[in-house]
RNA sequence: GCGCCCGUGGCUCAAUUGGAUAGAGCAUCUGACUUCGGAUCAGAGGGUUGGGGGUUCGAGUCCUCUCGGGCGUGCCA
């Protein structure tokens, strides 16, 4: 509908003069008097067409309002023009909500571009915390968002299974197995995982195995230590991700990565591209080229690949698959390894423009208005699963989302456990579920959609039924925004906003009256559209529309 | 030092990408159920958008300076 007043507008710029500036915008007011519509195209043409404002904006306005669709068009401040169109444009579009069902804003406006979202990628040495559910919740709803409008998004979990910290794991793991089976061990090392989960995998490992480890060389014992704990706790990682309705296409494995050479794959393009010197017995990478403040190293002077190599050739792959985007989310303390990345991406003369980074901010735990210290290391982090536990899947999902990625969050454990109305998941939720009951109750009453005619929507002659339309038709743009700026929080507001206008006008109005079935049966239309638009941006959140609370 | 992110009512956050009178929730106060679900609704108070300057018809948004807070700046990952 925008684009159709965003049309008309050009057509009448026409008849005034074809040199005129075709960036201007249409745009739904804040304010309900500015009309249905508003546009800046008589400000934006000011100059162009060497004429006052007021001056374009009044031949503008009467050349559309000789058409039957605008209700009025009006001019207002220095040159505004307010629209206010013809109700039968929303009936039809009303109409169009309640047909295209769980398809409503679904478009082809991302033509099958195709998107790699990694997130999370956190480290396989235990279970997953808040910080991971919070990039879940936004991977995965930026995913549905993205997939709505017809982008071919595609998911992906990097798993840092190689390396310094997978060592360091099944060190860990083995001290716990000793201490099980009666080892006193003195000093747990500093650097050694603490987390209680070591102690439970410790047990299981002893069930299948019983003491025959320590008949082993180190050596495969503590292969045999990183393997089941790999495995063990990928499990585990997915078991609590199925829990948040958070699902991947892919897990990306390091360790294969390495198997299959890539990591000498990406150094010998990095070699030839003579990005790389010896230096001190180590492998330098000259970033500096490219507008790092320093170069950095890629082989160390003990043989093995800094974290920069695998990472490099991971998005080497990520290119080579043929993204037209592609979407890192990552924690803010990353930002100074990407600027080593986008280096090296320029060296390997790769479009740097496809590779987008997503800062989720840190998340603050809150207990008794205190912020709790969470430490890796220390083992005293709050686990998914424990929030999930509290708070339920569509609350924690709900809370995430509700903030733009670059915020800071604030998490108030006490807060996040109640469920109450403060927690603004139940608004949206029960609209929906206080919808289902009133279309129940209509049945009952024998009031059937199914022999309604939609013809008798033009009973809907009162405004806030008309706003209401009008809230769900935004929808679609809603989502293009979304999409567009990898920004899922404005999803969870406008949900928020369409179930409060639904709330109110419930209050205020009497749907189910027997002496008037057909204004009966019209705005039992009009609010399963509501139900509709409701449960279609729930879904994109990964959060359950109950028909009972 | 340099780089990145953030600063909006008491608290947590929005603001359709430069639009008209800066909006919600929580908290506080006043009201509304014999009626479709009160997990709701109606209403009130609360703001120099950290501060100064600039760009223009128009700035929370862009530029610049400045003050706060967070993070980064490893031959750790």
């Amino acid at each position: 509908m925008k684009t159709k007043i965003y049309n008309d507008i050009i057509n009448s710029l026409i008849k005034i003069n074809s040199k005129f500036n075709d960036n201007f915008t249409v745009e739904i007011p804040n304010i309900v008097e500015h009309g249905d519509f508003s546009s800046n195209a008589a400000l934006i043409n000011a100059k162009n067409l060497k004429m006052k404002p007021i001056d374009i904006a009044q031949k503008i306005a009467d050349d559309l309002s000789k058409k039957k669709e605008y209700k009025s068009v009006e001019i207002a401040g220095p040159g505004f023009l307010n629209f206010k169109l013809a109700y039968s444009l929303y009936y039809k579009e009303l109409q169009g909500i309640v047909e295209a069902h769980d398809k409503y804003g679904s478009s082809n406006y991302g033509k099958q571009k195709k998107v790699l979202i990694e997130f999370i990628s956190a480290n396989p040495t235990g279970p997953l915390n808040v910080v991971s559910a919070r990039a879940g919740a936004y991977g995965d709803s930026l995913y549905r968002i993205m997939n709505h409008i017809g982008f071919e998004p595609f998911r992906e979990f990097y798993v840092n299974d190689a390396g310094n910290q997978v060592d360091i794991l099944a060190e860990s793991l083995e001290i716990r197995y000793r201490e099980l089976h009666g080892h006193v061990v003195e000093d747990f090392p500093f650097e050694a995982y603490h987390g209680e989960y070591l102690k439970d995998l410790a047990s299981e490992l002893s069930t299948v195995e019983g003491t025959k480890l320590f008949h082993m060389t180190e050596e495969d014992r503590l292969e045999r230590m990183r393997i089941f704990a790999l495995d063990a706790i990928h499990k585990m990682q997915v078991n609590s991700l199925n829990r948040f309705d958070v699902h991947f296409d892919n897990w990306m494995s390091e360790k294969k990565l390495r198997s299959e050479g890539i990591l000498e794959e990406a150094l010998s393009y990095l070699a030839e591209a003579g990005c790389t010197y010896d230096k001190d017995d180590a492998v330098f990478f000259s970033s500096t080229k490219f507008g790092d403040e320093k170069d950095r190293v890629l082989i160390k002077a003990d043989g093995n690949p800094t974290y920069l190599v695998p990472d490099i050739a991971y998005h080497l792959t990520k290119y080579n698959r043929g993204f037209d985007i592609i979407i890192d989310v990552l924690g803010p303390d990353h930002h100074g390894h990407v600027s080593k990345l986008r280096a090296a991406m320029k060296a390997l003369e790769l479009d740097g423009s496809k590779l987008e980074v997503v800062y989720l901010q840190h998340i603050n735990l809150l207990q008794d208005g205190e912020v709790v210290k969470m430490s890796k290391r220390a083992g005293k982090i709050v686990s998914m699963d424990e929030l999930l536990d509290e708070v339920g899947k569509d609350a924690a999902r709900y809370f995430f989302i509700n903030r733009k990625p670059s915020a800071h969050l604030d998490f108030d454990l006490e807060l996040a456990k109640k469920k109450s109305s403060e927690n603004p998941v139940f608004y949206c939720q029960y609209a929906y579920a206080r919808i289902n009951s009133i279309l129940k109750k209509a049945k009952k009453a024998k009031l059937s959609l199914k022999k309604f005619d939609v013809k008798n929507l033009k009973k809907l002659k009162k405004i806030d039924e008309i706003n209401l339309v009008k809230k769900m038709m935004d929808l679609s743009s809603i989502l293009k925004l979304c999409a567009d700026n990898r920004e899922p929080h404005r999803l969870a507001a406008y949900v928020h906003e369409l179930a409060g206008m639904f709330h109110k006008y419930y209050a205020k109005y009497k749907i189910i009256d027997e002496e008037k079935a057909e204004l009966s049966l019209a705005r039992l239309y009009l609010i399963s559209a509501v139900q509709n638009v409701i449960s279609i941006s729930l879904y994109l959140m990964g959060i359950s529309s109950p028909k009972k609370m």
